[in-house]
DNA sequence: TATCATTGGACCAACCTTTGACAAATCGCG
DNA sequence: CGCGATTTGTCAAAGGTTGGTCCAATGATA
């Protein structure tokens, strides 16, 4: 009657049996889909009682109906809680925006989750821009996984599910932002013995973001490989990357290997080695990106593209 | 006049005994349909409960006008299925359809364009079936890649480029095709020595296409980490995948290793160095994958998921 | 005090699964 | 026409899953 009609105007607040009454679902119904499939949960008072909201009302009028309509209880639950929750949810104090996307994908993972995993990486990927999401969040997450798997937190079990996740959302980021058109290339790969493709994957969100075509060969690209790709693509830029420092001796071998196939092109290296490498790489005209700061490294490979053209 | 609108607003989600209600055939017809003629596949949950869509139904619905048009159920089944299957249907010839696209694939990567490469592999992607399209084009490219690479015809910068073109449109089409719900799971690693990341992201397409739910943890995962996800994750079915065969005792170690961290999970192994592990496989239950024809797997796979309980 | 809430577990009917079987209907063919 | 062989709808048994409901002990509200 009409007093539902009024009560539907405020922030309702009813108590279990009124709902009951208003939804046609019994009280101990509506405790077990609740406690079973988490719709609704609504909020409580200092002792502990129900107190439903409008949402929350329809949300179970919501799964009524779609009951009537042929579905099970649990099937219409999960398709209602979609139908429901993707409201825009509120980007948060300026401080570090993304601490807790970071720490709710962390959680995912040392629950083992894959289905959590996943919701949570496509919610962050969707949640900025991809060259922030990929260095504020994805990084640090995989820094953070590898810091936990050190100190024995994470497993290796653990520490896959999550470098296939993120893999994936890191490449698809970067098919997002790649630019159309004919962009300046950049060239990217890893060294001869780099196991680790995300420092590249996250680089190449970084440069593609900027307005740079990347073209990616990837980990372990011998120097032979990269001499031909450069040939062939005259990019603007070439990128390496080296996590593992090799012995001395081999890294100056690899490093005037690169270089030598690299030519006249800019280059930088990039990824933990690089103090290693840091000597022979800039004694062949390359350039260390230690510096993980995109502003400072967007200004340094922008001199660096525009030094130099691609001739023919 | 709403069950209508409703209905055709979710991704319809019905158990057997709706859709007899709804469809007019008898539960048990339409497992014997099922069983018989392939028409419908429904999805499964976890439990392996049938999962009905709105697809389903209609095919359902097509096979009994067809019946009472006369024709036999076999044949209307096998007639409907035609009709519902190749939408997108391509007028070509029986013999090879995906023949110029794997042409225009390897010439892309022959000329070294990744521009080109990357268009032609996103017209491969929505040229038919996820599933179809990562066995007819992308497996077998990537094996001619291969044959190319050993005849000196395709370089290593030239199989590092196709390699991570081709893996990033892998990835996109298993989430693509990933099921939602709690849909039955399968856990895909690959032996600890794998390098090759490709037969495991072909099958995890595949996998996904028949309803299973796909969590990947890619190449190079210890038996250990294995028996963690497995414990974690309780899946219905674990799928390995074994490239290069290690030499004979170090594979027995690991297919035991691999058997006793799986437990009593069914699980399959397939690549190419099935044929040494092969023995040790089945000695320890496992079941050989060695038929690429996915109409052979997709049964065999059926039967494992269903033959025992996902329990603890 | 009488009424309503809370939790967690437990119950049980209804539903689902597979396997195997079986009889009626239909078909091919001598 | 009649006789095997195949097709096809239906069912039963044995066992797992789902989901509405109830209970007991306890606390809050009026």
């Amino acid at each position: 009657m009409t007093s539902t009609a009024i009560a539907s105007l405020h922030r309702g607040k009813y108590r279990i049996h009124t709902v009951a009454e208003m939804t046609g679902v019994p009280a101990a119904t509506l405790r077990a889909w609740e406690r079973r499939y988490g719709v609704p949960v609504p909020a409580r008072t200092s002792s502990a009682y129900r107190v439903y909201s409008d949402a929350d009302i329809a949300l179970i009028r919501r799964v009524v109906e779609l009951c009537e309509g042929g579905l099970a209880p649990s099937e219409a639950a999960r398709v209602a809680l979609e139908e429901h929750v993707p409201q825009a949810h509120t980007p948060v104090e300026p401080g570090d925006p993304y601490a807790p996307l970071r720490e709710s994908i962390l959680q995912a993972i040392e629950a083992f989750d894959p289905r959590r995993l996943e919701r949570e990486l496509d919610r962050a990927a969707a949640s900025g821009p991809p060259a922030t999401v990929a260095e504020d969040v994805l990084r640090r997450v995989l820094l953070e996984v590898g810091e936990r798997w050190h100190t024995g937190r994470v497993t290796v079990a653990q520490e896959h599910l999550a470098s296939e996740a993120i893999g994936t959302v890191l490449r698809r980021m970067l098919t997002q932002v790649q630019p159309e058109g004919d962009a300046r290339m950049v060239l990217l790969a890893g060294f001869a013995d780099e196991e680790h493709e995300f420092p590249l994957q996250v680089l190449a969100v970084h440069l593609a973001s900027w307005g740079l075509r990347v073209v990616q060969l990837g980990v372990r690209t011998p120097p032979a490989a990269l001499r031909q790709a450069v040939a062939e693509l005259q990019p603007a830029l070439v990128g390496l990357s080296c996590t593992i420092a090799p012995a001395a001796h081999r890294a100056r071998e690899l490093v005037d290997a690169y270089a030598d196939a690299i030519g006249d092109v800019p280059w930088i290296v990039g990824g933990a080695a690089t103090s290693t490498l840091a000597r022979f790489v800039s004694g062949r005209g390359g350039q260390i990106v230690e510096d993980p700061q995109p502003r400072a490294l967007r200004s340094q490979v922008e001199r660096m593209c525009s030094r130099r053209k691609p001739r023919r």
